[in-house]
DNA sequence: ACTCCTATTAGTACCTAGTGCTAGTAGCGG
DNA sequence: CCGCTACTAGCACTAGGTACTAATAGGAGT
């Protein structure tokens, strides 16, 4: 059976938010319906041509031009990054992240943020973590906002240390160091 | 002044790397030569097209983004627990567990598993990890099955600490301690 | 001087995934 | 039957290319 047109215009949206890299043609078939019908549903819900939205996608990860590592492996939003000296991410604690029980973070999440940026920070091919020390001071609730900051500590030949405070509302709830193994020692000057 | 045919293909290689919206007519103009000259040395040097390269930018991104929202409930199976006491999980490392780049396992995978462990340990309600001390202490592959052995190491009225050591094929991999929090000192059996 | 070779340029046909526009049809309500 | 909405169809055109052919300029070798 056939969708009317509002319940394809919703399903249509849907599917091209989570999988932006489909055709005209591709959602034509999958409605069965004309790719012009599909042409007039985007322009209704505003929604750009299938170029127009590869490229922003790609423009997003581009324009925090942090090419050393990968951006986009790190857990929580990284808002500012300096190479080899500090960083910020945020990272909003869903539902997913919590005990049922009792709504609270699990630590795990929390170490994630924290040891993502971390290793984003090391500006080197393979940065690993060696060791780190662990304090969680609060419970951190679902809603809340977890601010990461990110310090580098100390340095030598193949090893960094990065400490790590985060805090909701001015308030900490974990601290960590962790110490990161690199395989360069570059020193000098980057780029 | 011109440059030679190899050092314009190297600059040319170097332009694109850190700017890959750029299109063949912006590099001609750019470099003072046609369009197909630009052409010829994209072929010759295999850089993809304009739209290829946007593409694989973009997919980059979105790889990573769903990826990176399955770090859920269970990490490792638990396959043996005595509460209070002891406990052991498996976990398989897979692709989405490691670092594109270098196969290796991230560490908040390995924290997950044993943390996790730890807080299952804890017979009670309200089990919170305060603090940690970790060594990650062998890089593990992509395809390694991870072991767990939990072990209660102390307890008093609102704190038990329990050690973790994580293995892979008899060699350690990680090794924790997590001083837990409980809300009741319940040291008797129930339940 | 003539030939061979490389580098470069020019131009054509074709492609994808569209936009922008005009026009036509099918079904339904008043 | 008129008008409206929803849908379909077709055409010209676009960007940013691929794939291919052909032409030209400047040297090096003999």
């Amino acid at each position: 059976m056939k969708l009317s047109k509002k319940e394809r215009q919703l399903t249509l949206h849907q599917t091209i938010t989570d999988n932006p890299f489909v055709t005209d043609d591709d959602l034509a078939k999958r409605f069965g319906v004309s790719v012009q019908t599909i042409r007039l549903d985007r322009m209704e819900l505003s929604i750009p041509e299938l170029r127009e939205r590869i490229k922003s996608v790609a423009e997003q990860t581009f324009e925090d031009e942090v090419r050393s590592l990968p951006i986009d492996e790190v857990i929580g939003e990284v808002i500012d990054i300096e190479l080899d000296k500090s960083g910020i991410s945020i990272f909003d604690v869903k539902e997913e992240h919590v005990f049922q029980r009792n709504q609270i973070t699990r630590g795990h999440h929390l170490f994630a943020q924290a040891n993502s940026l971390a290793v984003a920070l090391i500006n080197d091919e393979l940065a690993l973590t060696a060791r780190a020390n662990l304090l969680f001071s609060k419970p951190v609730q679902m809603g809340d906002r977890v601010v990461a900051k990110a310090k580098v500590s100390h340095r030598d030949m193949h090893r960094t240390t990065v400490e790590v405070m985060s805090y909701v509302d001015k308030t900490l709830v974990f601290k960590g160091e962790f110490e990161m193994y690199r395989s360069t020692s570059q020193l000098g000057e980057e780029n």
